[in-house]
DNA sequence: CGCGGGTTTGATGATGCTCAAGCCCGGTGG
DNA sequence: CCACCGGGCTTGAGCATCATCAAACCCGCG
């Protein structure tokens, strides 16, 4: 059940067995089902999570009712919706499962409780928070120099994992374009080869 | 010269004059003038600069040559390469001075003294860092659904300020489209009233 | 006064969008 | 077991937005 977690915890940061073993109980284990909701756009995000098993992503709609990925996340990877979580906001987004998936859910209280009780654990999240802005830095840098062909080939590269398990239309929603120019690129990489 | 960075504490947190008075030993007063470089394209970026007076900006240039300005700083806002401050990798950015400017610097070793002496100061940091992650967001969710007029108006109620002080082909390359066409936005919304 | 960076304007073209239709395939109910 | 349904993917035609290239203009500064 928390294998991944600790896994995720190890490549950071140095925990004790007991750090490790008074973790467990601060974090809520859930289930969803494909196609179930974690978070729904209007509400306020109450929960971080974790993905043990299976894969989630956030998304939005703008004003002409077009859908916009902002993230995936599959195994080892954290999820929710950062501004409302922080600031007890509305969110804008909703974040769904694409796939059965088991989750560790981190609320608000117990996120404060245990970087309050394991300084490490407050090292861990700086060092999470750090990543995913160099990530949406790196991200914004490539909608701003990169063609559509070369971002889809590139997130191929970085992410196979999340390319062969999402559909399509997912992904050219997350890559900035529409499905069926993914399907044309797709089509143009084929007949490369 | 303290003035603005601790009005900017004191917008997030509580500092005692003690501390304050401890605080000023840590940073390193600079002053540039226009054009002058405080990182160059290549180097590692050993400072995390706040600005005092004046206006900075960071840029990359992409293959083709053309440039691509990541951030503006005017006064009360800090600037730096936060991937190559962080990592002590190579920066891909410059930060240039757009006016004659007053800094105050913080190495990374002062960064983390300051963050071992005084709690509140790491608080701070934190906080600065979920609002640049925050911010970040915006932008890319900016960048998939509102067209360049659309950026720019918005950019124009946001930072009034910045859009006053800065040539035009800056703010086309930081709203991600060409100057040629920020002047023909331009000329459109003049002719609308 | 002349230079040069920044801005404007025009003509042309590329990239990716929109709308519409057809196809493929897996799931469901008869 | 088959027919049907529907979501997702593909394909095509026309179009909108913005880029590119080139020239002219404007104006502050040396």
């Amino acid at each position: 059940m928390f294998d991944q977690l600790f896994k995720s915890f190890q490549e950071k940061v140095t925990l004790t067995p007991a750090e490790m073993e008074l973790c467990k109980s601060f974090f809520i284990p859930k289930k969803l089902r494909k196609k179930q909701v974690l978070l729904q756009e209007g509400d306020v995000c109450i929960y971080n999570a974790f993905v043990e098993k299976g894969i989630l992503r956030s998304y939005f709609l703008d004003e002409k009712g077009n859908e916009h990925t902002v993230q995936f996340a599959i195994e080892g990877w954290w999820i929710t919706d950062l501004s409302s979580f922080l600031t007890n906001s509305h969110s804008i987004y909703t974040i769904e499962a694409l796939e059965d998936s088991e989750l560790l859910l981190l609320t608000t209280e117990a996120r404060e409780a245990l970087m309050d009780q394991i300084p490490m654990f407050e090292r861990y999240q700086r060092l999470l928070l750090q990543n995913a802005y160099i990530a949406n830095q790196a991200r914004i840098n490539s909608t701003l120099t990169e063609t559509a062909e070369e971002k889809f080939i590139k997130l191929g590269k970085a992410y196979p994992g999340i390319v062969q398990r999402v559909p399509q239309h997912m992904l050219a929603s997350y890559l900035g374009f529409t499905a069926e120019t993914l399907s044309r690129i797709r089509k143009h990489l084929r007949e490369k080869e």
